[in-house]
DNA sequence: TATAAAATCTATAGAATTACTAGACTTTTA
DNA sequence: TAAAAGTCTAGTAATTCTATAGATTTTATA
């Protein structure tokens, strides 16, 4: 299950895409309009920007902006900064790779088969979806 | 991921899958052969045998046993036990679903409906996948 | 140039979950 | 009747997740 904080770091995503704004928008507003915890969401927001994701501007009138098109930014890189591996097992974790010490050989294990499998399957969703297309898919059905 | 928990629990099985013998299967020896602290894998026998899938015997020559086809052991089933929901989202679990607070509306939530994509991806897979077939993968590749 | 508004930084506390342990009890076999 | 096995109740330890506190820095503007 994604924790809260890898939900949090999507909405307040979704809110800066959707904001046609010129101007940068404040964490209070964020924090307020999804009942998150400002100074957690503080936290959150300073990942993002030190990951590319995000600008700020400092001082009175700042706040932060997306730096990148939402279409360029795929929910697997998000899922992966707040939430860990996609993966079932870190065996056959593309990111986060880690042999099982009770495993001889990974191609002879029945469950790292399993795992890959669900792996590939997840991840070719996961690659292709970004933030560009939930924010699309709200916008188109709240019409 | 899934939890040392639930990654015992199917060894466990496996284990007992795998074995020919006709006599129970002590806990002990399951617990040293995946180095599993043996009061853990109590526990973990315990659940199995009150959700049907294992039998036991009590007293000396006794232990457990399958008590099901390994074929008819769905992985989706075991990971829901001990692993809890297989979505990545509570409002687009089968088993364990819960509206998000945050939510007006699930149907025009576009984390919602990625979330959908990603667990009938994944459950077309856990559903279809059996004890029966990790131990065979593992006994046909061992040849 | 003082003030207020904003992000940034460092540190820590609290809550929840996961992993594991202890020990007494019951049942069965030889 | 003794040893070997599962069963039951309770609790502890470790880890991860969530949240908070407070000081600092930067910037706009009155």
């Amino acid at each position: 299950m994604l924790s809260k904080k890898t939900k949090y770091a999507i909405h307040a995503l979704t809110y800066l895409a959707k904001s046609s704004r010129q101007t940068p928008v404040i964490i209070r507003e964020i924090a307020q309009e999804y009942c998150i915890p400002q100074k957690f969401l503080e936290s959150i927001l300073l990942e993002l920007k030190k990951a590319g994701f995000l600008g700020s501007k400092i001082g009175k009138g700042g706040g932060y902006y997306l730096t990148k098109d939402p279409k360029k930014i795929k929910m697997a890189h998000i899922l992966r900064m707040f939430n860990g591996p996609i993966a079932l097992l870190p065996c056959v974790s593309l990111n986060y790779y880690e042999s099982c010490a009770e495993c001889v050989d990974e191609k002879q294990c029945g469950l790292h088969k399993m795992a890959l499998e669900v792996r590939d399957a997840a991840l070719k969703i996961l690659l292709n979806k970004s933030l560009g297309d939930i924010v699309a898919f709200e916008e188109l059905e709240s019409c």
